[in-house]
RNA sequence: GCGGGUGUGGCGGAAUUGGUAGACGCGAUGGAUUCAAAAUCCAUUGACCGCAAGGUCGUGGGGGUUCAAGUCCCUCCACCCGCACCA
């Protein structure tokens, strides 16, 4: 047998040995636990990149391993085939959306299969799939029925050149990514799921998702963004309505000193009807784009209407009412009192339009500054409102409003009628102005969200029909069940840019399900965050005539790991956990929660090269000298930043290249090499080169010793020298490590322990008979380690250890407890916390005789230079420091 | 602005949660083997001083707690990520 590896050969062979097997078929075993594993599914782009790799790896270890260790598990793949990129290449390249769709899923599928994944390809789903979508659209139904979809109008981008809506990240500059033109405001009645019914409880839910990033929680906790607050009304004179304000702050209202609201609030769209000015100004504040950088430098403005809003507190007391270019219609009212001595917004706006500026609560013993001081530091000041003066602290509102940090700590309240000169925290004075306000019926305690409702209707073609039936008579009426799925037409014409099925010439015209007059289908496809919202609960029973089988996802769901990248941390993740409690109230699912487990993997990353010409160039462009330097068509080429992969930077490199060259275990083991699976890799010639080289010594130094191993079955020896007892511990404590590191996601540190236990056996003589025996166990337990990394060249040498089955169906090793610990430990001594000298005592030695074993080393002794030692601390089986 | 993270040799990263810093890999250097190269094997590899024995310094900077700090506390710096006119 040839000793070199034949990565191809063997890695085809054992790709169709467990084809054969079925070996990765999941199938319900009541009295098995289950373990459901699941990679976020690909977008059929074209072919695979190393980012999936890494996913899939990732997975498929955690799925070998709970396999070997005795799980049923189900461990699924599909397609996230719906989206923009299949009708841009019908556009570009006249190709059907589901053609370009169906053809890449074919090449990604291939590549996916010679990575050796245990996946079970019988239950692969294609969200484009008739047989997919037609379930989604009969959930959409009944989640309308359920009052957990309703429709309203909405503002969305639009192209006036493409004639189509665009998405946010479409918009650049303000202008349409494709047409350059400037993208209008435009309002369209679209469909809404009610994920705002779920707020509070998609929050406080967070805290029972112990196995989650921690990030990924805190990311979703601000997105769904609850604050405690206010709504109070402000009487408007002259007329008998009032303007609602929500405001997290009530005990700051004595320090109000305008109103202010936004451009699209119902109010300044009736004032501009009649005012030419203003509806100028609200013009004005529309084109303005709505990028981070236009609003950081948008000056805030505001428009005078005129009108007068009286304090809930004091009828007397006026204030003026302006439209604001920094109120959002979306969050709270729409509107808003200022408050400009605490908060900086408000303080320049009323600086700019020269409103009061009254104090509300200052630092506790704060006293004013005096003329003098102000003057003196005027520069100070401007920093900081509270400044030291000798033994005093000064206050001043000036350019700058006092915002406190914190609101637990105490601030002396000077003017709040409702808190008479309290020294009190801001939450509790919050919550006493809110007691004062609600006896006095002029306000209401309540909790606000910044979550908005999902709005899931898109004007494109490629995505699954809402299945919606407008009449002129009946309104929007249900398609009836028995006529789902409502499929998309397939001759369609996309020669002109936007949505082509308002065009289709017959599609859209059916009659009304109700009174049988002509209507028109719904023309909009639902957002492909739909479409992933349940796959998981579709993978249970993906032939199910319904859109889940109750015994299938009662038995699966939740998914027990689910592994994807960070960029879905929010509105994936958001969405499938809204989806699965809507299921769940339609009686899909049983559960609240999706995925009990979640890991987010970290990028990957490559060198970047330019040219001379300062063109972006690939990896395969580059040329490495002999000096080292580096060149592209015998020029100098600049070496960047590593950086994630990306088309743009072309630092990519081509996951089927390195399979064909190195094998996918190559592949797989160098992924899961060095760079803990969190964060970001690098990929490097070096490295994978390195990995390459393991698999070739693994193969070799297996094949050097296997002449002199016992049959598998041989019975251990009754006499085991020392050298083969220390092999068997180091073995067996591998075991127990990389069982503990795979569990933990530490493939990192797995792979060091078996780089450390593979240098052992190599350097391991078996001089005896238990020495031989103690080498296949070894080499049997290597194999059996390394099968969830590297499962093909672990086949291969299970089979060249003699065994006849398929690893994959075997167990996983049990460490033996009594070889994990030690007999003897290597203590550290120190004098003064310096190490001085180490040396061996049995485990758990008593302290004395540590202490006394420690004062009679040589190093010791020289370091007291005959002095006794002041104190001795003794650490059992660790270190004994001396203190001199 | 708000929230979060990271900082350890030439590089990726370990360090049993306060107890021998640098496991393991990459890279590098020297040697063996070879006609030669690749592969392989052996040795060395944090810095500095020293012929050596040995010593000093060392986990972004500064300070502190402790017999003992990469690990805990204070403070500063740098970089990265998410959200952001959120009332």
């Amino acid at each position: 047998m040839s000793s070199r590896l034949n990565h191809r050969e063997i890695e085809s062979k054992w790709q169709a040995a467990w084809d054969e097997a079925g070996c990765f078929r999941a199938s319900e075993e009541p009295g098995r636990p289950k373990y459901y594993v699941l990679e976020m599914f690909p977008y059929p782009s074209g072919r695979i990149h190393m980012g999936h790799v890494r996913n899939y790896t990732i997975g498929d270890v955690i799925a070998r391993y709970k396999r070997a260790k005795g799980f049923s598990v189900l461990h699924p793949m599909g397609w996230d085939a719906f989206g923009l990129p299949a009708e841009n290449a019908a556009m570009e390249r006249g190709v059907h959306p589901a053609e370009w769709t169906y053809a890449n899923i074919e090449t990604m599928r291939g590549q996916l299969q010679t990575m050796g994944l245990s996946i079970d390809w019988s239950r692969e789903i294609a969200t484009c799939s008739p047989d997919y979508y037609r379930h989604q659209q009969a959930m959409f139904l009944d989640f309308l029925e359920a009052g957990l979809v309703y429709r309203k109008n909405s503002w969305v981008n639009w192209d006036p050149v493409d004639h189509t809506v665009l998405a946010n990240e479409q918009v650049i500059d303000g202008c349409g990514w494709r047409s350059g033109a400037p993208v209008e405001r435009r309002q369209l009645a679209q469909w809404f799921f009610k994920i705002t019914d779920y707020s509070e409880e998609l929050l406080t839910a967070l805290d029972d998702l112990p196995r989650w990033p921690e990030k990924v929680r805190l990311m979703q906790q601000n997105w769904i963004g609850q604050s405690r607050g206010a709504h109070l009304s402000f009487p408007l004179k002259g007329r008998n309505d009032a303007i609602k304000v929500f405001t997290t702050r009530p005990d700051t209202l004595d320090g109000a000193s305008f109103l202010a609201v936004s451009p699209h609030h119902p109010l300044a769209a009736e004032l501009a009807e009649t005012d030419d000015k203003l509806a100028a100004f609200i013009a004005e504040c529309d084109r303005l784009g709505t990028s981070e950088e236009a609003i950081e430098t948008a000056e805030k403005r505001g428009y005078d209407t005129g009108l007068k809003g009286a304090h809930p507190l004091d009828p007397a007391w006026e204030l003026p009412v302006y439209v604001a270019n920094f109120v959002l219609m979306d969050y709270g009212t729409g509107a808003i009192f200022g408050v400009p001595s605490g908060d900086q917004r408000d303080l320049d706006f009323a600086r700019k339009y020269d409103l009061p500026v009254i104090e509300t609560y200052r630092p506790i013993g704060a006293r004013d500054a005096t003329e003098d001081e102000a003057r003196e530091h005027a520069a100070a000041f401007a920093e900081n409102p509270v400044q030291k003066i000798g033994d005093d602290t000064v206050f001043r509102i000036t350019e700058t409003a006092f915002v406190d940090k914190s609101d637990q700590q105490p601030v002396n309240y000077t003017n709040a009628r409702f808190l008479d000169d309290a020294v009190l925290a801001p939450v509790e004075a919050i919550e006493r102005t809110i007691d004062y306000l609600e006896a006095r019926e002029v306000g209401e305690g309540l909790v606000q969200y910044r979550l908005r409702d999902w709005g899931l209707s898109r004007q494109r073609y490629w995505g699954a029909p809402i299945p919606i039936i407008h009449c002129p008579t009946c309104g929007p009426v249900p398609v009836p069940s028995a006529d789902l799925p409502v499929t998309l037409p397939e001759d369609v014409d996309f020669s002109q840019p936007g949505n082509p099925l308002p065009r289709h010439p017959t599609w859209k015209h059916v009659s009304c399900p109700k009174c049988g007059g002509p209507a028109e289908r719904d023309c909009d496809t639902m957002d492909t965050f739909v479409d992933s919202s349940w796959y998981f609960a579709r993978f249970c029973a993906p032939q199910a005539e319904t859109p889940t089988l109750r015994s299938a996802v009662d038995y699966w769901l939740p998914v027990d790991q689910y592994i994807g990248g960070i960029e879905h941390a929010i509105l994936h993740l958001l969405y499938a956990r809204f989806f699965t409690r809507a299921m769940r109230v339609c009686g899909h699912v049983g559960i609240d929660e999706p995925f009990a487990g979640l890991f987010t993997q970290g990028m990957i990353c490559h060198e970047t090269y330019r040219s001379a010409d300062g063109r972006w160039l690939s990896p395969q462009e580059v040329t490495r000298e002999a000096d080292g330097s580096l060149s592209f068509e015998g020029q100098p080429v600049t070496l960047g930043r590593v950086e994630k992969m990306s088309k743009s930077k072309r630092n990519t490199v081509d996951p089927e290249e390195i399979i064909a060259t190195y094998g996918a275990d190559t592949a797989r083991w160098f992924m899961l090499s060095d760079s803990p699976p969190d964060r970001e890799m690098e990929w490097t010639d070096a490295g994978i080169e390195g990995a390459w080289r393991f698999t070739q010594r693994l193969w070799r130094q297996l094949n050097e010793a296997i002449g002199d191993l016992p049959p598998a079955a041989a019975p251990l020896p009754a006499e085991l020298d020392a050298a083969a007892q220390g092999l068997r511990q180091s073995v067996h404590k591998c075991i127990a490590g990389v069982s503990k590191d795979i569990e933990a996601f530490h493939f990192n540190k797995a792979v060091a322990r078996l780089y450390q236990l593979s240098n052992e056996i190599a350097a391991f003589e078996a001089s005896s008979l238990g020495g031989a025996w103690a080498l296949r166990e070894a080499w049997e337990s290597m194999t059996r380690l390394v099968s969830p990394m590297m499962p093909h060249l672990a086949e291969e040498m299970w089979h060249r250890l003699g065994h006849q089955g398929l690893l994959s169906d075997a167990a996983w090793p049990e460490a033996d407890g009594a070889l994990l610990t030690e007999v003897s430990v290597v203590i550290a001594v120190q004098v003064n916390g310096k190490l001085r000298a180490t040396f061996e005592a049995p485990k758990d030695s008593e302290k004395a005789s540590l202490e006394e074993m420690a004062l009679s080393q040589a190093a010791v002794q020289k370091a007291l230079q005959g002095g006794q030692p002041r104190k001795v601390i003794v650490v059992p089986n660790r270190v004994v420091n001396v203190v001199a």
